[in-house]
DNA sequence: CAGTGGTCTAGACCACCGT
DNA sequence: CGGTGGTCTAGACCACTGG
């Protein structure tokens, strides 16, 4: 490993915060202490603080009100995830109160496809590697996700494909990119045969599609795929805050 | 009016900077100044030229390499949505490349129905100002809204219902309140009979279904709404940054 | 190596809220 | 009024990238 884990201080005090409210310390409703109060407790700048604060405040984990307080959230419990981790699968089914498991239905190599060719800007007989899999919440299946990935990216000493890994560890691991951002692309749809089958459902039942394009920082497509969950089972709940 | 048009210097840097890449003064893929040289030419501290491209950093329009530069986002063109504007319909619509109007269909009080009631927290006789609206690009009808208000939060001074307004706005003009954050909870579902009328739909299409609940500063709810949106015309496009 | 963005500090003043 | 969060500054050092 060449991974160094320089953790920042703000990373820190982030976590610390996170775990007390995970742990009960600070309650839905609660007035955390001030800002002033951390940054002495803590040991930091008061600057410091509140960039951890607006993370957050970001996330709508907590409420800050000018001339009063920060509180926690009361309808944290609500939600199942942020804007900035729709497509980590495993944790939203985790955060929904259910157990994730994944199962890998296929992997293979081949031509891309024209819709996978212009995503990835790729010619369109350049050969990607293409990987279907399927998301359990607690033994039911629920997101039936598909990705293609340009094959010269992957490290051909990487042979075998685990599919338990969350898509941005396989992309660091195997391909050595780093993710700088995803576009997203959500529409509803009626179930395809193939996906019944998988998510055992009947035909014409709706299902929520997402299409996800991954770029390194250098503008370069590197992932595109297409997923499609099961809603009755689980629902994407988020929270904005109005900033 | 009472309100003060005060802004801070952050956000004076936040629209120069919008508009210079509107303008075309900045281009996808280009390199913007150095942190140190906006902070010069705007006569600025550095720290809140920060603020100013994190915010940017964070809705995807910029991206920042360290030891290199910060860039123009290339794929801007493909989003019609941040992470702050999911409910803004008209917003939405127009950054579609259509032009948004709105038809106010019903406006009703009536006492609230049981999920509404749950919704907003109270008794289940009490009385609801109920409204649907039809949202039009370019004149094909895309979005069907509905939602509804504790009768006891408008203003009785407003007597009539402006349907143009953006949510938001009517909150604060008509009921004088701030909306602090949003829960939102999306699905697919196959077409009812009535919005299948009204958008044109056939029967057994899918649509995106959008829950919102809207609460104020103190987490009490005051608005809550259900909205089918016709995904063949308008997709949820929308960019997520990784850090 | 020089220059970029990333992190952090100490301190100042302001707007706002509850009392 | 005192205390809270909101804004802003000037300056420091670090991590990283490109040539």
């Amino acid at each position: 490993m060449n991974i160094v884990r320089y953790t920042s201080i703000a990373n820190q005090v982030n976590e610390i915060l996170r775990s007390r409210i995970r742990d009960g310390q600070y309650l839905p409703g609660m007035r955390l202490p001030s800002e002033s109060d951390l940054s002495k407790k803590f040991g930091v700048s008061r600057a410091t603080v509140r960039t951890v604060l607006a993370r957050l405040n970001a996330e709508g984990i907590i409420l800050r009100k000018q001339g009063d307080g920060t509180y926690i959230n009361e309808h944290i419990q609500d939600v199942n995830t942020h804007l900035g981790g729709l497509w980590e699968f495993s944790r939203l089914i985790e955060s929904s109160g259910y157990s994730a498991s994944i199962r890998l239905l296929k992997v293979e190599t081949r031509p891309a496809e024209p819709r996978e060719a212009e995503h990835l800007q790729i010619q369109p007989e350049e050969r990607v590697i293409w990987m279907q899999r399927l998301f359990y919440a607690d033994d039911q299946p629920v997101i039936l996700a598909t990705n293609a990935i340009p094959e010269r990216f992957i490290d051909p000493e990487r042979a075998t494909i685990s599919a338990e890994y969350p898509i941005q560890k396989f992309l660091q691991e195997y391909c050595h990119k780093q993710v700088a951002y995803v576009i997203l692309d959500m529409g509803a749809t009626r179930v395809s045969e193939q996906a019944a089958e998988y998510l055992y459902l009947s035909a014409g039942q709706s299902l929520l599609n997402l299409n996800t394009n991954f770029y390194d920082r250098d503008n370069q497509p590197i992932l595109c795929g297409q997923s499609y969950l099961n809603d009755t089972i689980l629902r994407l709940r988020l929270v904005q805050t109005w900033g």
